[in-house]
DNA sequence: TTGCAATTCAAACAGTTGTATGAAACTATT
DNA sequence: AATAGTTTCATACAACTGTTTGAATTGCAA
């Protein structure tokens, strides 16, 4: 392959396209059109818009996912192949979070389009995220390591908890600041990571008294 | 307005093939033939398929925040004006939870179509959702009632987290069921807002305020 | 240079989409 | 029964979509 040039700048185009406007509002024309060129090249290089799609969601999850992975490692490795919870927790939810979240100014078009990827859900990025469940094994295993005496039950509850909590305050990041009045500071990523992964050991790690819960009795009946 | 037949015959249909094919791939085309209706009649009656959309949607949503104010009220007024935080939260996510979880050939059409809307989230819905804000400020309220001593932010961050918790369930429940290998029980919903509120609550009340009741379980299953 | 493959290009294709139109069929009131 | 208003219908429209085609152009090796 001679250069790579139009290949390359249609992904950029389309990165950028699809983080502004969304996947509902951007046709190959537009794209090819940001890219100056032609409309014939996104199917001589990528076979179709699915694929181009495929395309640069993949390259941006790997890169997600290799990084959640190398804090995992390198906190199991320090650990001896047991990491505190909270640490297993912060390399699931914080390169995410990092990755999404900041000031709005400087947020990178990666990340406006992971954003977008999240909110908008568009087929072949759905076909995607469905095979990252061994990627979450993974995790799984580290957090069954760190408490031992926990129920399988209780680490897939939390595992979800805890990824519900960070995509949900991306996707809905707009809305919570509006909510709030601004008094819910996203740009600080580091604090909301730490909301996050409190929360989720929180989840993961209390009432370990053996109690049957008596949860159903309070309010069933308020009707 | 003579029999309303056809107007309620198009949203039927158009409820159904929401709920099953996603709003991805089915037109306007494909309502008609399944309401055995003329094509023009969708813009005759609603004026457009966006409008559709809406009036399907708005339906649903206030049906459920319908639910939700009406079992805050009643835990306000049995607590005079006071109630407990857990019977709040349990407002707030249990109607949804229920309206969209439970076992799946017993789930309703308006349960499949409000799963898709969380799903794919297409521009009529969000323009709606935008428009909850003022909803979700009366459980913020609530809150700040059954919680005085706690700031406004972490207010504001227990409700996001709730409402993370419980859609996210729901967006995901499939996902979930595959990574656990069927462990946790979507079905069973009132174990699912059992525990949506358990960690909501631990999220609102650990930490700054000791006085507090002691943390509870995770709600295990208690049979 | 010549030859050959890879790439680019303009143009068209084949379908689908939501919407508009104007006539026809109803319904109910007079 | 005649009328006016509503609703249904077949059909056409106009625009847009992703994709294909086959010829031109380019880059590089022999």
């Amino acid at each position: 392959m001679a250069s790579d040039h139009t290949r390359s700048a249609i992904l950029a185009a389309a990165e950028r396209l699809y983080a502004d406007r969304g996947f509902g509002d951007v046709t190959l024309r537009d794209i090819v059109a940001e890219a100056n060129v032609n409309l014939a090249a996104v199917n001589y290089h990528f076979g179709s818009k699915d694929e181009l799609i495929a395309e640069l969601f993949v390259t941006r999850s790997i890169a997600t996912n290799r990084e959640r992975l190398r804090e995992l490692k390198a906190a199991e490795e320090q650990g001896g192949g047991r990491a505190p919870i909270e640490v297993i927790l912060r390399a699931l939810v914080g390169p995410t979070l990092r990755g999404c979240l900041g000031p709005q100014n400087q947020r990178s078009t990666a990340a406006r389009f992971m954003i977008r990827a999240s909110i908008e859900s568009v087929p072949p990025i759905r076909r995607i995220k469905n095979r990252e469940i061994d990627h979450l094994r993974k995790f799984a295993g580290a957090m069954r390591r760190a408490l031992p005496e926990r129920s399988d039950v209780d680490i897939y509850w939390g595992l979800n908890f805890a990824l519900a909590m960070a995509h949900h305050t991306i996707r809905e990041s707009e809305r919570l600041t509006k909510l709030s009045e601004g008094k819910c500071d996203l740009d600080d990523v580091e604090d909301v990571v730490a909301r996050v992964v409190s929360v989720a050991t929180m989840a993961l790690t209390a009432g370990r008294t053996e109690s049957k819960a008596p949860v159903r009795a309070l309010a069933r009946d308020a009707r």
